[in-house]
DNA sequence: AATTCGTTTAGAACAATTCTAATTCCCGCT
DNA sequence: AGCGGGAATTAGAATTGTTCTAAACGAATT
């Protein structure tokens, strides 16, 4: 696992972006490490409670903010419905099975990138590129969820 | 431009689904054609209301849902925020301009899906994909918006 | 003309998120 | 230690986008 992805990183990060590190933050990140199945802001609300009974919604928003605006963490939509949190930082696609719900990480191979990048015409600028797949997975998929 | 995207095609396919035409369906059809920018549901409201003085937002939306059911329109849902809509059938990307919220449509070489769809390990299987794409368009870029 | 079923409608309800204003917390300074 | 100031958290209200509900409408069918 790349160093970056742990808790250590957080205050490092926040600290970069002239921030605090405070104990709702590290515990928002911790949950979104500790089980990577793309949580929604009320599942992570629900997870977070647990450790920090008196967190309120509003600062698990907060808290979720400041890790996207950090890179932290990925905020992802696929369909209307509340934004998902990922923190995977490799490139990867998302695969959302429509049978279970579930989402599962697709890690991109480098020159996928750049291949998808190239169809832009001239005068288009990339920053990022988020690819989404929708189908079924078969159930022996090893997956994180 | 491909015979399935005028109006008479929307009959068709309304049919085809043991559904009616009505005026609402055509009209909110008929706004998605003619400007495609991919309003929002708010938009294409007060859009068909200048033909449709009386129509409701409620029927607003079931148009578009049944539209997207019929397979004439798309929904898109970049980043939170309101669904957006888009008549274009044509295998594209979204090039979502942060600068100016404009949205542009990418049209994908035959090639590129297969090789998109080709990093899917063993047990995935996709029916549908979608590339997004962020970033800034030069300013000279032709464009439908 | 009565029946039926799909469609439209207004408004209420709902879900997700953001805003507001008050409080609390932490840090550097005296 | 005590104080001032900015950052962070909080509860609850407000907002936004969408869906639901129940009534009314309308076109086709008996």
């Amino acid at each position: 696992m790349p160093a970056i992805e742990n808790s250590d990183a957080l205050s490092q990060r926040l600290a970069d972006s002239g921030l605090r590190s405070t104990p709702q933050r590290e515990v928002v990140y911790d949950v979104l490490l500790k089980k990577r199945d793309h949580p929604t802001a009320d599942e992570v609300y629900a997870r977070v409670r647990s450790e920090l009974p008196s967190i309120s919604l509003a600062t698990v928003y907060n808290c979720l903010e400041t890790l996207v605006q950090c890179d932290l963490v990925r905020a992802v939509n696929f369909e209307r419905g509340p934004t998902r949190y990922c923190p995977n930082l490799r490139p990867h696609a998302h695969f959302h099975d429509e049978q279970t719900g579930k989402t599962h990480d697709i890690d991109l191979p480098p020159d996928l990138l750049e291949k998808v990048n190239s169809i832009l015409p001239r005068g288009y600028n990339s920053s990022s590129v988020e690819i989404i797949f929708r189908g079924k997975a078969a159930k022996t998929v090893a997956s994180i969820e």
